[in-house]
DNA sequence: CTGAAAGCGCTTACAG
DNA sequence: CTGAAAGCGCTTACAG
């Protein structure tokens, strides 16, 4: 590896931990190597010789299948990349919680992935902080209680698919928010309104909803029931969106024509049913990279950055499917008022 | 942690590694200082110094996420129980698959895990073969050809299904065979077959169908059509036990009352669906647990078994949910016989 | 059966 | 900014 690039294999070492003391041709050099002989760092090599986390603790409480696999992915790439090692935990309580990282605490991992419920947790917190441990919480609900962190930007998505539905024609957008104690949910209402204000609509109908089918069947009545019919709704989550699709089959409206119906988070209900629901899908495995690269740069960095925080948000994308349209009523198109 | 026990670092490593060739009194005084010391061995020592495979590929493509979940969170924990680092590599056609397994070989991984429809691939085996590789082929077409693999008990949980049904008191039960290509789907229709011949029922209609949802919904009508109507048909997979339930309430049957329909492999559409599919679990993550530990294993072994093989097969788990249960006419019970 | 030697692949700490 | 040396804790292969 060493001789491919023509330097020592100090160097080598360096530039894989950052480089920040090598000049850019040789790092170069050492990156086409790296790449023409797929070499993989030997993370027992450098976990005995006694650097970075080599081992980080991965601690899940029952997430839906969809999340961990794209979680595992993303971190498993990437960790396999810079040469640590993952270390699952799944949790069915919040005893088991504590426990299990205490035993990988005792065990020497100081490096831990937090997907949201975990990192929410107050003993898990203080468990880690007095064992100076380092972690990264990924989907926190309160961002400014962690040093790292990683989220899905939920305002933006939010935006982007109200501004989306405007685009196609609608004015009267019906939204079912999602449980009032999630902050994901939250921020999909603010972009939401943040974008009807954008466009100078003032009326915004909202009926809560909590994340259920059940809450979802409830607000889509109601928000059905209200003077000014909506053209659309758009429902927290995915699961909220079938049930709007399910009231407005009962009230015999087809879906898009009569009625556009949209959700969140690209679960399988959302290719399932029929019309498959346009949706919007986070970037969870990127979001799982991110935390691994924090966790890494910030081991390296050491005692010197102590103080350093990192909040970092990444965009969703936008899913088309068919459960979208233009309203029936369609105001006419741009190209016919000129 | 050598001179605690008054022996050379050699015995010490000889004794934790089974210790066959120390005797008892010396043994002892290791143990005993294992014990005093709290000692642990130094996973990562112990790989770099060259005993067991370190590194496992893992090559898949496009598998559900449910698939990949279980089986990523399976095999994480086993290796990094025993010190291995897993390695993945997803592949969107053959030609990546080859390519990325070249790369991995060069890098000198030299066990993969290859779940099915890479392990099916004969160029894959091809190039393991050359690279004197060794990998354990998860729920393989064929099993002679893998000297290692693991696969779920079709055949198994196909006649524990149908003797459950039977139990329930059916007679007439349609079966909606796989694609004729699939091995775990014949060995679901055997299974059946079995255990219909087991109850002594000669009339076994069966129909064709190819695993998907479209397929299911004509093989349905067919088999309503039959003469003799079923009381409860069993579909080789959830998509189709979906479809099946969409063809009766469209002919106004209900399910499970009029007709009991079930699937298998528990994917998220049978609990989507209404009513909830009774269905089979495939023990995925065990099944990596196990190929890991073969994996570790054979490695361990070294070249003295180089001719042993190991063919795992584990039982699936009967879901029992809402679309099925006992026939309109129920038979007497046996109670009222007596 | 037991031990002295050499090395796994990296990194730290020390020179230039 | 770059490199030569020593060592992390184990194991392999070789002597006794």
């Amino acid at each position: 590896m060493a001789d491919e690039a023509g330097v020592s294999r100090m160097t080598v070492s360096r530039v894989l931990r950052g480089g920040h003391l090598v000049r850019a041709p040789l790092q170069e050099r050492v990156f086409a190597a790296v790449k023409k002989l797929n070499y993989r760092l030997n993370v027992s090599a450098r976990a005995l010789a006694g650097s970075g986390p080599s081992r980080v603790g991965l601690v899940y409480s029952n997430p839906s299948q969809a999340f961990l696999s794209e979680l595992l992915t993303g971190a498993l790439k990437e960790s396999s990349k810079l040469g640590m090692q993952l270390t699952l935990t799944a949790d069915a309580d919040s005893h088991d919680r504590t426990s299990e990282i205490e035993s990988l605490l005792r065990s020497g991992v100081t490096s831990f992935l937090l997907p949201s419920p975990a990192c929410d947790a107050p003993d898990v917190l203080e468990l880690l902080r007095e064992a100076k441990a380092r972690w990264v919480a990924i989907s926190p609900a309160n961002l400014e209680i962690h040093p790292f962190s990683v989220s899905a930007d939920h305002f933006d998505i939010a935006g982007r698919m109200t501004a989306r539905l405007i685009e196609l024609g609608h004015r009267r957008i019906g939204f079912i928010a999602g449980d009032p104690a999630s902050k994901g949910g939250a921020e999909r209402l603010r972009g939401h309104l943040r974008a009807m204000a954008s466009a100078g609509i003032a009326e915004c109908p909202v009926e809560q909803g909590y994340f259920t089918f059940q809450s979802g069947l409830e607000a889509t009545e109601r928000l059905l029931k209200s003077t000014a019919a909506c053209t659309a709704i758009i429902a927290c989550n995915d699961d909220m969106a079938a049930a709007a699709i399910s009231v407005a089959h009962r009230h015999h409206l087809n879906v898009p024509e009569d009625l556009t119906i949209v959700g969140f988070d690209d679960t399988p209900i959302a290719s399932i049913v029929s019309p498959a629901i346009t949706t919007a899908r986070q970037p969870i495995a990127e979001m799982a990279q991110s935390a691994i690269r924090m966790l890494h740069a910030a081991a390296m960095a050491g005692e010197a950055d102590e103080n350093k925080r990192t909040q970092k948000v990444l965009p969703c994308t936008l899913i088309e499917r068919e459960s979208s349209a233009g309203p029936r009523e369609q105001p006419l198109p741009e190209a016919a008022l000129s």
